[in-house]
DNA sequence: GAAACCCTTCGGTGGACGCCGAAACGTCCG
DNA sequence: CGGACGTTTCGGCGTCCACCGAAGGGTTTC
């Protein structure tokens, strides 16, 4: 005879208005902090904590900690599986596919983590670094003699990142691409440099990047970096 | 965009210990009354009974008056996947597939609906004894003379049946073969016949019944019905 | 009609919990 | 180091709700 099963814990996880906004935004997959779904949800910064607390030892949602931020994110696919199943008795309407949101797209392929660049193309940046001697080391993504010399051509303020207080590079986790890609002052510099040029702007609404043509073209020129247009970009 | 999806609702319904048992007791597509759930949860009935609305209204769980019992149980296959798929998360232990246990499938194939025949038995005989003209109509289930004779001939107490206060026949629906059965006085005749007779006994438990080989040579050679071994039968 | 039975509805009570602001903790920046 | 910031922890408050017993409605049986 099957063991019952306990549906006390999910099933209280899932019983409150915030908790189910909570879920509902991060059911395309993103990884968000709490700050953000806090507000998202219309309640206290410390509310959403105690609320995040019991997502999480329902075993729904993963928490990872980044610098001063803590990102939330769905469990799993099965865990995104079972709401999907669950939606359909929440509302007679038919089942919309799980998958990433238009917006949760344009996020993976380019977008500010902060000060400097993440998504594909923060990932992508970094990678081809690495593989042309610029960074050194898988975590430290340390700046070499030549990564100074390349930065500085392309117009990055290298001078002023070496000098800054803060950590001169710093290896940032990226959650779309689960790689990392460079921060710190470095990350910083290389950032601001790409909105100054043009090579990249902000998008409508919050972190979002948009590649330019003359961005799009530089990465591929320079680095052979092949960025997806957002809108056409194959998903999963 | 993908519009919200409500998870309060259903997750306040799974929220608490006596309505999760509810539904593992109704896992296995079985109908059960009010009381019986209300015991196998330690609560009274005037608690179960509310427990029951909550699951009634959120969508996961039909009632259905008979007599003065009312049977409560999943409202769809939907509902046991999510609740499958719920599982999952609940306890890491792998998923054992949805289907009757077997204890279902014993009560579906012969029981006892209180005091007639149910199950396929009951709906089996139900429909030999019209085809045959031993009975008239489809919901009053009326008995002819023909059926007089023949049930008399079989040994049942017709006339007992018949002078009785209670009503002579009754249709009762059944929850596994959802098809009306001979119920009232002589559907109480007759199920106490089959047992006197031996042609089926009182399983082990509860409302089960076990049918005899003379009672499954009976069924066969007198009207046609061909009963499958509970333990071999097929499942959904 | 009367009694037995099943179930639901109705009050009332106690505990659980969602909510917030204040304070503490840790990180980042200059 | 000092200030800003994101997050969590802590106390306290108000509400919701799970629970029960008693009462009422409906059905079956004698």
């Amino acid at each position: 005879m099957a063991r019952d099963r306990d549906f006390t814990v999910v099933g209280r996880a899932l019983s409150t208005p915030a908790r189910s906004v909570f879920l509902n935004l991060l059911l395309d997959g993103t990884s968000r902090p709490a700050g953000e779904l806090a507000t998202a949800a219309g309640v206290s910064a410390s509310t959403a904590s105690e609320h995040l607390t019991v997502l999480v030892d329902a075993g729904l949602v993963t928490a990872r900690t980044q610098g001063r931020h803590r990102y939330y994110a769905l469990a799993g696919q099965d865990v995104a599986a079972a709401l999907e199943s669950l939606g359909v008795l929440a509302d007679a309407a038919p089942v919309s596919g799980y998958r990433r949101s238009r917006r949760a797209e344009y996020l993976a392929a380019a977008r500010f983590c902060y000060d400097h660049l993440a998504g594909r193309l923060g990932t992508g940046l970094t990678d081809a670094w690495v593989r042309s001697g610029w960074l050194a080391g898988r975590d430290e993504l340390a700046l070499t003699d030549a990564g100074a010399v390349g930065l500085r051509e392309l117009g990055v303020d290298v001078d002023g990142a070496v000098t800054a207080r803060r950590p001169t590079t710093r290896a940032c986790l990226d959650w779309t691409e689960r790689r990392p890609h460079l921060a710190g002052a470095l990350g910083s510099a290389v950032g601001t440099r790409f909105l100054d040029a043009g090579w990249v702007t902000r998008h409508r609404s919050g972190r979002g990047l948009d590649v330019t043509d003359s961005g799009r073209l530089l990465v591929r020129e320079t680095w052979g970096l092949d960025l997806v247009e957002p809108g056409r970009a194959r998903v999963r």
